[in-house]
DNA sequence: TCGTGTCGTTAGTTGATACTTACGTTAGCA
DNA sequence: TGCTAACGTAAGTATCAACTAACGACACGA
């Protein structure tokens, strides 16, 4: 998961990530949305292909890239347990809240 | 979202939180699970609480950490919204797999 | 086969950041 | 009021990565 988070902490490849999203666009394509270089563009897919966060498909000399959503099952793993814990961790200090306000009664 | 997904791109910081997941640690504490120094440990914590990662406690000199799921929030929802378009994606050309399959038939 | 278009790769530079050492701050106790 | 414990902060260093410029590789058409 190291290498997914690692990529989705650059912002540049997350616009990247957004434009491949529901379509399949080519390098040149991609790049032409940035202001800067297209080997920094290139370089920035081939991180994020190497962490399976995009797919690589040749059509001709063009190279069309598209959102694989393989990589990004680790990361939604510890999204969510880190979320399910904090949901329960809330839950517990507002049970805790409503028992101090009213410490007498038991049940509801 | 910036803030967050920095943060937890460091290995050490996401180890932190995984101390400070479900139960709440003092500064010293956390950091002595770590081979790095102290202040190392400090900084860390820091960066996470500023990403609203963790929140903070004092209790007389000592402070205590525990994890915050507020931060959460905007990465979740990134995610989420790219999982559940790649599962779209898988769902449509399975589908477009099994109509190569049998071309003739429509439904079913 | 010779250009042209589309990309990836390499080398070098620069800015960001994780770390250590040294110091400052606050709380509690004799 | 001193002393100690528990932290944070500042300054300096070293490593990493994003970027540009230059070059190489591959596909296609005249």
């Amino acid at each position: 998961m190291d290498a997914q988070i690692k990529a989705l902490a650059e912002p540049r490849r997350r616009q990247i990530l957004e434009l491949v999203r529901d379509r399949e666009l080519a390098a040149g394509e991609i790049a032409a949305h940035f202001e800067v270089t297209r080997p920094a563009i290139s370089q920035h897919l081939t991180v994020l292909k190497d962490a399976s966060l995009v797919t690589e498909r040749r059509d001709g000399a063009r190279r069309l890239y598209r959102v694989d959503p393989t990589g990004l099952l680790g990361l939604k793993r510890f999204v969510d347990t880190f979320w399910a814990s904090g949901l329960a961790r809330l839950k517990t200090e507002a049970e805790a809240e409503a028992a101090k306000a009213r410490p007498k009664v038991k049940g509801r």
